[in-house]
DNA sequence: AACTCCTACGTCAACGTTGACGTAACCACC
DNA sequence: GGTGGTTACGTCAACGTTGACGTAGGAGTT
C-alpha cells in the first residue's frame, strides 16, 4: 500500500519534460526570475503541481552563489528548561518571517556535547548559530567563530572578541533586588547562586555584593552559597542557613531551579511567610503561590528577538562593529519580596 | 579583521591537493571506508585537520544513495509550551543518538502555519517529521504522507490510515480521575475543557462521562464547559460555574492552562481548600501550592522516545502495519484531588 | 536595409560529494 | 610462470540545481 515511500521524488527535470521545456526554464519558473513567456509559466507551475514537485533546497544552496542554506543552529542548555524553551520560540518565530528553519540542540553544558553539536551544524552548512554558551572554557565556539560561522551567543557573553551577544541587566536588576529588601529593613540577606562558572552567575553575585554595600551592609560569608546546580541542591543549603545561630531574615536566588529548592524548604519549614524571598528568573504560576514570588523577570521574548535581529544582519553582510545588547529585566513584586524582617 | 567571513570553505579538493591523493580517497578516509594505507590515511587526516576541513553533508546526501539528511522535522503547537518543549527535548535526544538532529517549528495551531512549515522541511528533504496535528481536518498531513514522508503524530492521532502515532491514556485516565472523586463523595463534578475541535479534549470528554456513568452519577449540562483556549476563559468559566444555584463539589479540569484558570479562580474566591480539583496534564510547581494540585501526569518523555523510536524505524524501511502506541498516564495525588465534598 | 536592443528561451558546466568501475602492484598457489 | 585474488589507489559521471553565456526572433532606430 505505501508504493509512495520508493517513488523517487520528482525533480525539475521531471517536471521540464512534462512541460517541454528546459529544465533552467523551469528553474526560472519556480523562482519566479524573469524570461519565462506567461504561457510557459502557466505550463510550468500545472506540470509542477501534477507531479508534486518541491525544490531541492540542498541542491539549490549547493550550486547557488550565496551557498544559504535558509536554516540556523540554535544550541541552548536545556530545549525542555522553560527559560530556553521560551527563547526558542523568540528566535523561531523571528526565523519564520526570514524564511529560515531552526536546527535545535542542547548542549546539556557540556563541552564534548557542545562540539559535536556545532560539527553536526557546521556539517549542515547552516548560515549562523545562536548560542548559550557551556560555562568555562569557550575554546569550541572561539574556532566555530573563527571559521566564519556568524554567530551570535545568548544569556552569557563570548570570552573572545568579534562575536555579538544578547544578555540581561543581570548586576543592575540583583542590585536593585538586595536593595529593595534592605529598604524592608532586612540585614542579613542570603545569596543562593548556581555555579560560579557560569558568568551570569557571577553577575548576580557581583550585583549582590554591590546591593550590600550600597545599602551599608556587611557581607556575612555564611550567608552566601554558590554552586547549587538544581533544586535538591538549594533546597539542602537553605536549609544549612537556617541552621545557623543568626539564620537570614531574606533570600535572593539566583537562579530559577535554585528558587524552587529554597521556597521547598521555607514551605517545608513553614518559614514562606516570615522570610522574604526574590528570586532572579520568572517562572510559570509563580504569582499562584501564598505568598506569590516576587521575581526579577528577564525579557526573554525580547532577548531572543534581539538575538535573532542580530544574527540575520550579520548573515545579510553586517560587519559593523560587535554588539553587547542588554535586554533589561524588570522587577515583578509578588509578595514574597515584600516580606518585611522580623523584629 | 574579520578576513575568515569570506575565506571559501575548504573541500574534498583541497585536501586532497595538500595530501596529494585523489579526492575518492578523502572521502575513503572522511568515512572510514577501507581501501586507504595508513601512511595515506594519516597524511589525509592531517590536510584535513590542517585546512579546517568539514565535509559537506548537504552535497553529500545529493550525492549517495540512501540519500538521508541525517535530519528530522518536528512540528509542535507551540514550543514554548513547557508539555511541547518536553516532547521536543526527548525526541531530541533520541535522534542524537542516531546522530539525526532536528528542525524545529511551532504551528501555533494554524493549519496554514503548519502547511508551509510541512513544505519547507520537505524543501530542505528531512528524513521524516514528527507531527502534533492542527486540530480540525488533517488534509495537508495525509498529503505529505502520500508524498512518501515518514511521519509519526504524537498527542493527536490521524484521521487518515497508513500513518504511526503516540498517544496517552486519554480515555481511561480521565474516567479513573473522575471515578476518584466519586469515591469521596462527589456527586456534582465539573468538567471544564480545551476546544472541542481537539481529539485529546474528545478523548477526555468522554473518559469523563464515562467516569459519571461507572459511579452512577447523572450528567449535569450545566456542569461541562468547553472551547476553554486559554487560563482566561478557563478562570471566566470556572466562575459561570459557582454562580448556579447547586455549583459544583469538584472540577475536572482536561488541560493545562484550563487547570490554571481554574486555580485562579478558586483562589480568587477562596474554595481552593473546599472545592476538590483535578486537572489532566502536570505542570511545574503543582506540588508547591497549597493545597498541591492533583493531575494526571502523562509521561513526556516516554511519549517522545515512543515517537522517536518510530519514525527512526521507519526511515530505516520498517514496512510493518502502522502503530498506535499509548503511553500510560498516571494520577499524581498531591491534595487538591482529595478534598470530600462539605456536607 | 543594416544596426542595435530586448525578450524568451536553451546549452553547458559546475557546486561538493560518492557509486561504479578501472588498474597497477603484489602475494599465493599449483 | 601463468592464474586468480586482494589491496590500494585513481577516473569518471552523476546527484538536482543554477550561473554564465549563447542564440533566435522580433521590435525599434537610423
Amino acid at each position: 500500500m505505501d508504493r509512495a515511500a520508493d517513488r523517487r521524488e520528482p525533480t525539475m527535470r521531471d517536471v521540464a519534460a512534462l512541460a517541454k521545456v528546459s529544465t533552467k526554464t523551469v528553474s526560472r519558473v519556480i523562482n519566479g526570475l524573469p524570461g519565462a513567456g506567461a504561457e510557459v509559466v502557466d505550463r510550468v507551475r500545472e506540470a509542477a503541481r501534477s507531479l508534486g514537485y518541491r525544490p531541492n533546497l540542498t541542491a539549490s544552496s549547493l550550486r547557488r552563489s550565496d551557498r544559504r542554506s535558509a536554516t540556523i543552529g540554535v544550541l541552548f542548555e536545556d530545549l525542555s528548561n522553560p527559560f530556553d524553551a521560551a527563547l526558542l520560540r523568540a528566535v523561531e518565530d523571528r526565523a519564520r518571517h526570514a524564511g529560515v528553519l531552526v536546527l535545535a540542540g542542547s548542549s546539556e553544558d557540556d563541552h564534548t556535547l557542545q562540539r559535536e553539536l556545532l560539527v553536526s551544524l557546521s556539517t549542515r552548512r547552516v548560515d549562523g548559530v545562536v548560542v548559550m554558551a557551556v560555562g568555562g572554557h569557550q575554546d569550541a565556539l572561539q574556532q566555530e567563530r573563527d571559521r566564519g560561522t556568524p554567530m551570535v551567543l545568548v544569556d552569557r557573553p563570548p570570552t573572545f572578541g568579534g562575536t555579538d551577544c544578547v544578555t540581561t541587566t543581570n548586576r543592575d536588576s540583583s542590585r536593585d533586588a538586595v536593595l529593595h529588601l534592605a529598604a524592608l529593613g532586612h540585614r542579613d540577606i542570603a545569596f543562593l547562586g548556581d555555579r560560579r562558572t557560569l558568568w551570569t552567575s557571577q553577575e548576580r553575585y557581583t550585583g549582590y555584593l554591590e546591593g550590600l554595600a550600597q545599602a551599608g551592609l556587611t557581607l556575612r560569608d555564611a550567608l552566601v552559597r554558590t554552586d547549587l546546580h538544581g533544586a535538591d541542591l538549594a533546597e539542602a543549603a537553605t536549609g544549612a542557613l537556617f541552621d545557623l545561630d543568626r539564620p537570614p531574615t531574606a533570600l535572593f536566588t539566583a537562579q530559577n531551579l535554585v528558587t524552587v529548592g529554597a521556597m521547598r524548604l521555607l514551605r517545608a519549614r513553614d518559614l514562606h511567610r516570615r522570610v522574604a524571598l526574590i528570586g532572579f528568573d520568572d517562572f510559570p504560576l509563580a504569582d499562584m503561590l501564598d505568598p506569590g514570588i516576587t521575581v526579577v523577570r528577564q525579557d526573554v521574548p525580547g532577548i531572543g528577538r534581539k538575538a535573532a535581529e542580530l544574527i540575520f544582519a550579520r548573515i545579510d553582510g553586517d560587519t559593523s562593529p560587535p554588539v553587547h545588547a542588554v535586554v533589561p529585566a524588570s522587577l515583578v513584586r509578588r509578595g514574597s519580596g515584600e516580606i518585611a524582617p522580623v523584629s
